[in-house]
DNA sequence: CACGTCGCTCAACAGATGTAGAGTGAAACC
DNA sequence: GGTTTCACTCTACATCTGTTGAGCGACGTG
């Protein structure tokens, strides 16, 4: 309705853009070992194309996965419910992409790390125990492993598990860990 | 001690378990995608007798990927030993090859959710709870994911955790879902 | 309507990969 | 000691990879 015959710039940025979708998809599917040429073949489009759009496979990987990390969110709930997932059964594609290529590319190891410890330490400020970090980045890292049971794994129990149950589970789990006296000498 | 002058025999299957372990440690490192080229140069030996030893790169994965899962263990504690690594700061070769690749190769995923599935399954009989199935997988799959930010992701606050604290609060952490009274209407 | 711009495809290359088969030299055996 | 066995290496091949540059044809402009 903006416009009904569309230009040429915006023929161009609108077959970028599914090009970003369809490595988000494939890399999604197949980690960094996704190819340029399944890509393009996701995209209907000439593997050439790709290059000349993003310049490398290397730069498209970097754009795929860094794409949705930095919306902010504060609080772990929230948080859950992105990761968990709550409404929908799949995770978003640039997700899947990072989560999925995080164990075998560096790059998305990076992102990863970076990614986690921000969370961790946006959780740990708002402890006040001596072991805050190591008790916040235990929590961030579990429920980066409940998300890889449940969405690549597809763990009996967690991948069959109704997302509201699940989400409520752990929240209710992991809020036991903070005020939790120690009970060591 | 046993034998001053190795057989042939002998010699052709020491060079073929050397050959394992190359694949166990290049898999580790770079997943699924590791080349047998690779594992032969670390092994000191011709690309083609990785082959002619075991049949195919995939046989090979396969091998090194299923390798140390099938010793059996029974308690949480244990497991938690094992994995987290008390004293040892990295993880033994075969379960490196098999995390690394547990996103990237469908055969790896597999091996995986058949060893949480059965860990979670044994740990799940020791509770009586309703949603234990559920929470048992939640268990198993915190470690893995304590595991995974600890040893691949080398996060902060788990990576440089002294290894005896860290499972001394992770058990501390995990003991509490079981006891904790439901707190929801 | 003619022309130039440019989004896109075609064709090709150099390198790496899994894998097969011939060849080689030393160990085992008679 | 001569011959055979066989653990191992060499060479080769077909395939797939990322990447490049030339070419084409439709769209926008004069």
């Amino acid at each position: 309705m903006t416009d009904q015959q569309p230009t040429r710039a915006q023929r161009r940025e609108a077959t970028a853009a599914r090009i970003l979708e369809a490595a988000q998809e494939e890399f999604g599917t197949h980690g960094d070992g996704a190819t340029i040429r399944g890509i393009a073949r996701r995209a209907g489009v000439d593997p050439s194309l790709v290059l000349q759009h993003y310049g490398s496979k290397q730069a498209l990987f970097a754009l795929a996965v860094r794409a949705d990390l930095d919306l902010d969110h504060d609080d772990v709930p929230r948080h859950l419910e992105e990761v968990l997932d709550v409404r929908l059964r799949e995770l978003p594609a640039p997700t899947r992409a990072l989560m999925r290529s995080m164990l075998t590319s560096p790059q998305a190891t990076e992102v990863m790390r970076t990614y986690l410890q921000e969370r961790a330490a946006t959780l740990a400020a708002t402890m006040d125990d001596e072991q805050a970090a190591t008790r916040a980045a235990l929590v961030v890292a579990s429920i980066m492993g409940v998300t890889i049971a449940r969405h690549f794994l597809d763990l009996p129990g967690l991948a069959d598990a109704d997302g509201s149950d699940l989400a409520e589970l752990v929240e209710r789990w992991l809020d036991l860990a903070p005020d939790r006296p120690t009970q060591v000498p």
